[in-house]
DNA sequence: CTATCGCAGACATCTGACATCTTGGGGCGC
DNA sequence: GCGCCCCAAGATGTCAGATGTCTGCGATAG
């Protein structure tokens, strides 16, 4: 038999599979993969598409759908179904928005993830940083030192980090840290946590990280970002453990 | 009309967007993230569901694809649609395998990644692995000794990676690692490269990152592990920069 | 008590049609 | 001749209805 088409569980749905979506998805891929449909390429219609498929137009427009929310594919209505730059930054991102679904109980492992991923970042980024870059580092932390809404001053911490990420010149690596950070930042979380307290260490360690920056200290860099991430996943450990217990079943 | 439906741009498709499956998509969403869907549950049937969200039933279709897609959801045929457990590992992976569409233009920009992530990753493992990984990790590098065709030493040399960053315990770094990896991992690219002169220093350097990990010496293993992916990255880039000329346009 | 059969429910897919938006060209006025 | 406006063609967006097929569970017979 040819193709007995078994169930290979179906892992995570895409690849070809089973039904007819998924195999178009696959197929679409491979031609896509093959350079026939090269970035920036524009399908065919439809209603041709669905015929050289081999299917009806809803199970291709599922199939294409599907890929648009990958960031494979761009449907632009009364236009036409494009496929994009395929820059890794835009895949990743996708990946990354529906990343703050996950469960709560990840969050230690996003943290830690920061941990391992801010430091060589940082240490990269002052390699590269320019002036421009660090007088805007510089702005967002005096800024910091002004807001009091904590909503406000979470979301500068966070473009202060994005900043310097982004001061590294690899854009895979930015989207790469901003899918694990975002998940980190839901207000909600660190509404309930943040204090007046936090300001004086975070502002002394944000200063530590710019001036390893500025002195395009790599190692120094390297060390200040541990540090903070480190000192930052104690203080939302010690302050979350108390209250996973109490939400316990 | 109540429900006047302007476009907000679009950014990358999801979210409540212009369309009817935008819409319904960014409303499912909400739902799962407020916990009335939560991991495990089985929503609606689709007529139910599709009343609900006033839409017909291949629109919402179209929007359930897209979040089994992404992980969200586990449609069974016959039997229901399903909330997955939304573990991060899961979200990640599920979106991850499109990363290998990327341009090849993002080889050296995935390749600094891995030199930010496996040496904080490796030294992570020192402080975790238990001693049957350890074996495993010795038995892999016995392995690749022997083995001579190229696709197999690198998959396996991946494996040997993989298995490091898993016995970290955390299982999003895994995946995004894995993200990260996978994308090098194009045998085409690699069967060309790979001669015999690799296993001399590769084996060695294997064999330095596991005695850091055996020795629980995170220092060590951070630094054995630096040191091979940066010599991996000369190396690659030392015999990728005249193949590029020569397919330059 | 167990194993098999059958039915109801749920997803999978198709056919066909209509609505709406984008785009580019033709007609009109200046 | 040049530029603006309008409209028609094409493409995606959405819907309705109908049928196939598989899963899971209860009913039934051994």
């Amino acid at each position: 038999m040819p193709t007995k088409r078994e169930r290979p569980g179906r892992g995570d749905g895409n690849g070809a599979g089973g039904s007819v979506v998924d195999e178009a998805i696959g197929r679409l891929r491979k031609r896509i993969e093959s350079g026939e449909f090269a970035p920036g390429h524009r399908l065919p219609p439809e209603a041709v598409l669905a015929a050289e498929l081999e299917l009806s137009r809803p199970s291709l427009r599922e199939a294409v759908r599907a890929l648009a929310m990958a960031g494979v594919l761009d449907v632009r209505r009364g236009d036409g179904t494009f496929v994009t730059d395929l820059h890794p930054e835009r895949l990743l991102s996708a990946l990354g928005s529906f990343l703050d679904l996950a469960q709560d109980t990840g969050l230690e492992e996003m943290l830690e993830c920061r941990k391992v991923l801010e430091p060589g970042a940082t240490a990269l980024a002052a390699t590269r940083i320019d002036d421009a870059a660090l007088d805007g580092l510089l702005e967002r932390i005096e800024r910091m030192r002004t807001l009091q809404d904590p909503e406000e001053l979470v979301r500068e911490d966070l473009a202060f980090h994005a900043d310097i990420v982004a001061a590294a010149g690899n854009r895979t690596l930015s989207s790469l840290v901003s899918s694990v950070t975002q998940r980190t930042a839901r207000a909600r979380i660190w509404r309930a946590l943040v204090k007046s307290d936090v300001l004086s260490w975070t502002h002394q360690q944000h200063m530590d990280i710019y001036a390893a920056l500025r002195a395009r200290d790599s190692l120094a860099a390297f060390t200040a970002a541990g540090r903070h991430v480190g000192d930052v996943e104690l203080w939302v450990r010690e302050r979350l453990d108390p209250l996973r217990e109490r939400t316990e079943r």
